[in-house]
Parts: C-alpha cells; structure tokens; sequence
RNA sequence: GUUCCCAUCGUCUAGAGGCCUAGGACAUCGGCCUCUCACGCCGGUAACACGGGUUCGACUCCCGUUGGGAACGCCA
C-alpha cells in the first residue's frame, strides 16, 4: 500500500499572506485533498525579530476565507525549539556541524572579496581550522557562535524533483554549496535559534511530508536540506518546485518599487476590493498549470478534479491583472442572487447605503440587474447607489443629450401620471414593461427618446440597467417623486 | 561574478516528430444584439528567439548562442 501523502503550507508571518504565498498554499492543498491525503499548517516564526502575531492571526483569516482547510496544526516552530535542540545534539555528536565564531562584519567583507576576485562566494572554513582546544576555550568563556554544517568537498547531491530541470531529478555538485549556517548566534548556555533550512527539516521529516509545492527560489536551498535530512537519516520528500509568479517582469512583491497599490498582493486586500476565493483560486491554478481540456473558467472543485502534476508548467508566468478581474467576473455571475445580497452586504454598508430600506426580495433583484455589469463585489455599491439615494444632480451629458431635448418635459409629465395610474398589483416587471411599451406606442415618440429621459430622470444616470426593473423596485410612489423632481429640474433649465 | 532554472501571439497557455495553414483564453480592433451600460454572439490583427545538428520529416529531440528569471543572509 502506498504511502500516506502528506503535504504543507509552512509560512512565515512576517507579513500579510500574498498572492504567491496562497498559490503555493493551493497546490499543497489540492495535492492532499486529491489523493486522500493530510494538508498541515505550520507557522515559521522562529525569526522573533521579524514574526507578528498579527501576521499570523492574518494567515490563518486567509486561508479560512479561501477555504483551503488544514488537517493538522497550526504548529509554530517558536513552540517547537526543543525538538531542534535535540536535533542539533545529534548534529554535533556525529560532528555533522562545527561552530564558528565570525562576525557579521568578517562574512561580509569575506564575501565582497570573493565578489571582487569574481568567485563564487562561499563560507571558506576558517572555523573548522581552529584547534580543538582553541573553540572549546571560546565556548567555554561564553562566547557567540553559529552552528554551520559541513558540506562535503566532493560528490553530487541530487534532490528528488518532479517539475524543474531534466529527468525526475536534479543534481548540485556539493563543492559549490558551502558550509551553511542553521542557526542564529548563541552561547554554550543559551542556544541560538534555529535557522529555516534547519527547522524547515526536522519539521518536514518528524510531520512526515511526502510532497512539498514550493516556488522556485527555494531549488538552491534543497540541496542543502537534502544534506541534512542525510544527516539525520531521514526521508527525503518529493520536491516540485513551481516557477515564480511575475509582475512588471520582476518577481510580483510589494516591494517591487513599480508597485502599485491598486493592485495589493496581500490576499486580504484583494478580499477587501471584491474579489472572490474562488475566482483567485481559479486564476493562480492557472498560472503555471492547464485545465486537461484547455477549460479556464473553473470552480475549486472542478481544479480538484482535473489538477495533477504532470501539467505543470515552468515557465515563470505573468499576472495578468484583467485576467484576474475577468475570472472575478466569471465566478461574480455564478453567485445566486440570494448568495450575492449576503457578499455584497459589508460593501453596501461600508459605503453608508441603508440596506433596511428594502426587502429581501428587492435586494435579490438589484442584484440580478447588476451582476452581469459589476466585476467585483466593490463595484455593486456604487452600481446600485441610485435606489439608496434620490438623484439631487443628473449627468451633464445626458442632460445635454435628453433633457433639453424639446418635449422632454411633456414626455416626463405624461409619464408620471401614467406610473401614478397603475394599480399598485401592476409594479412587476413584466406590466411595466407591457405598460412602457404601450406609452410609448400611444405616444408615438420612439423608445430611444423616452427610454434615455426616463432613465435620468429616475437614476440621476444615463448608464443603468433595465428601466422597467428600477421602476419596480423603487415603487410607485418614489418613481412618481422622482418623475416630478425631473420635472422641476428641466423647468430650470429654460 | 558564481550556481541553478526557463524560452509558442502584448499576456496566460494548448501542443509529448507528421493531426500545425500552430488551437483556446485575456487584452485589443471591427460588427451584431439593444432604451443606455454591460453581458452575449460573430469576425479581425497577433507567436514557435536565433544558429547548428538528429530525422524522410521538427514548435516538438540534442548542442550552442542570445534573451529572461532566481539564488548566492546570523530571512523564509
């Protein structure tokens, strides 16, 4: 039977989850989900200098509003750092890691040297040559050091990697890898905190993962990882590391200095601005993967269903923010109207609308008329403001255009009273419309002149939707109103 | 500089040697529909980076060039 699969999200709150991040998360998720597998949550705070818990309180919100549940955790590593020391004990009793003492300073100048001589600028093992007796006299009177491990000079070392370069793996000639750091600066009593490569290990071996989706500017840290799980005599797992998410031909971050604030990274902002789980899911899978069927209008489930490996892609894809927007749009009209009154409320009453000023029948119906025009749930309150708010201005441009058109008056008068003699059982949709439609016939003015005057009139707009649905949902009495206001605007015009 | 990764329309991509006169989607440009806007529908413009091989045949395989990207942290 085959192995249990096993994958992860491991982030580390340092700041706000991102797009990148969620799709990372994503493929984790679906690799699980799909081979009735385990997805856990890790949190990577053992940077205390630079993990919030703001952060991480904002990772967990993320994930829970895209819907990509974990089945383990959230484990924190800052909770797990007796398990590294262990670890580390192991390290240094195989003689796997030695300390080193150098500064800060003194690797920084090292390496702009070896900058300078255009060498490759790995760590060129000082500490390893000191005496025996030397290093344990440092330790012993208390001073800093970092634990390093020692790479072998010669040799490969190949990692198991399903997606980038050829064949099923990849292979780093170890002479080009350097001793690596794995943890901060720390004295023989009080031991530095792990470093990533180090806890990312343990962690990963002792959470027994199987596969980790991660993007590609982790491929030159596995070779070191794969060291160490060596090193430890654990299991390697399956790498598939996926190509980096661009934007502005520069890896997408908020620090990119073209970045635009219009158009956040943080996923918690993109659901601030109207966008959808879904539809963000939908259009990250398809950066770097492809629907069998070339399909790109897709619920989660139907990702679930199709996703699978093999079509991974490794070119380094562009976000294509009108991409984004436009699958929004998809997934927006997919929503049932009812569905869309519960997403957009926060929206509508952020903006100061009164949702109680109608029922729930009319907000169903608002949103009927405005989800086939809006792209995100931001848009609908703006869209939708004129059944809130009586128009106390009209636009210019179609006041030139309708209102002072010649009977554009008359027309206005004649109208209203005939709104004002339906019978309150004829405002649906379908009388009005027959109604309209015979004002317009007995009028002998073309619905192309009244239709435009009727719609400023009501919306203050010349762009909305089908007027005889406004018409119903504003009711008898406030469309008569606002007929007659019309009527007293156009009189001032003259 | 070193190491590694990548390379099809403007963008995301399909394409596993003949199905390719290279398909789809977004964007864009026309047109239709229509009381407006949008949706929808129809149509157009638009790509295999280059050079060598291999092969009867290369977008597909190999090598090189060029171009792009990433990493080179006591961040993750």
């Amino acid at each position: 039977m085959a192995k249990q699969v096993r994958t992860r999200f491991a982030p580390s709150p340092t700041g706000s989850l991102h797009l990148g991040g969620v799709r990372t998360a994503f493929f984790n998720w679906l690799y699980a989900r799909q081979n009735g597998g385990v997805f856990v949550l890790r949190i990577e705070d053992t940077d205390a200098e630079r993990s919030t818990e703001e952060s991480s309180k904002g990772i967990i919100e993320s994930m829970k509003w895209l819907g990509l549940d974990w089945d383990e955790g959230p484990f924190y590593q800052s909770q797990r750092l007796d398990i590294y020391f262990e670890h580390l004990k192991k390290l240094a009793d195989k003689g796997a890691i030695y300390p080193a003492f150098d500064t800060p300073e003194e690797l920084e100048a090292m390496r702009e040297e070896a900058r300078r001589a255009k060498k490759n600028p790995i760590y060129d093992r000082r500490a390893l040559r000191l005496s025996k007796d030397e290093v344990q006299h440092r330790i012993d009177s208390g001073e800093e050091f970092v634990w390093r491990f020692k790479v072998p000079d010669e040799g490969y070392t190949e990692i198991p990697e399903l997606l980038m370069g050829t064949q099923d793996e990849h292979k780093i000639l170890n002479s080009t890898i350097g001793d690596f750091i794995i943890t901060r600066p720390g004295t023989k009593d009080k031991p530095g905190m792990p470093l990533y490569n180090f806890a990312c290990v343990v962690d990963d071996a002792l959470m027994k993962i199987t596969h980790v989706f991660r993007g590609m500017e982790h491929l030159p840290n596995t070779p070191k990882q794969v060291l160490m799980y060596n090193a430890f005599g654990y299991e390697v797992p399956q790498f598939i590391h996926m190509p980096i998410i661009m934007k502005n031909n520069k890896k997408m971050s908020k620090r990119d200095p073209d970045y635009d604030p219009r158009f956040p990274v943080s996923i918690l902002e993109r659901r601030d601005l109207g966008y959808l789980p879904e539809a963000t899911l939908n259009f990250l899978a398809l950066l770097g993967w492809s629907h069998p069927e070339s399909q790109e209008l897709l619920t989660t489930e139907e990702i679930l269903k199709t996703f699978s490996v093999d079509r991974l892609n490794k070119a380094n894809p562009n976000f294509d923010e009108d991409k984004y927007m436009h699958t929004n749009a998809w997934h927006l009209k997919n929503k049932s109207d009812a569905e869309l009154v519960a997403l957009t409320k926060p929206f509508m009453e952020k903006a100061g609308l009164d949702l109680s000023m109608y029922d729930e029948k009319n907000l169903e119906r608002m949103m009927a008329m405005e989800k086939e025009r809006c792209h995100t749930l931001a848009q609908f309150p703006e869209a939708l403001s004129y059944f809130f708010v009586a128009p106390s201005t009209y636009e210019e441009k179609g006041v030139e255009k309708s209102f002072k058109n010649e009977n554009a008056d008359k027309i206005l008068e004649s109208a209203a009273s005939m709104i004002l003699g339906l019978a309150d059982s004829d405002m649906v949709k379908e009388t009005i419309d027959a109604k309209l439609a015979a004002f317009v016939e007995a009028s002998g003015i073309k619905y192309g002149i009244v239709g435009p005057i009727l719609r400023l009139a009501l919306t203050g707009r010349t762009r909305s939707p089908g007027l005889h649905e406004v018409i119903e949902v504003l009711g008898k009495t406030e469309t008569a109103a606002r007929l007659q206001s019309a009527r007293k605007f156009i009189g001032s015009l003259a």
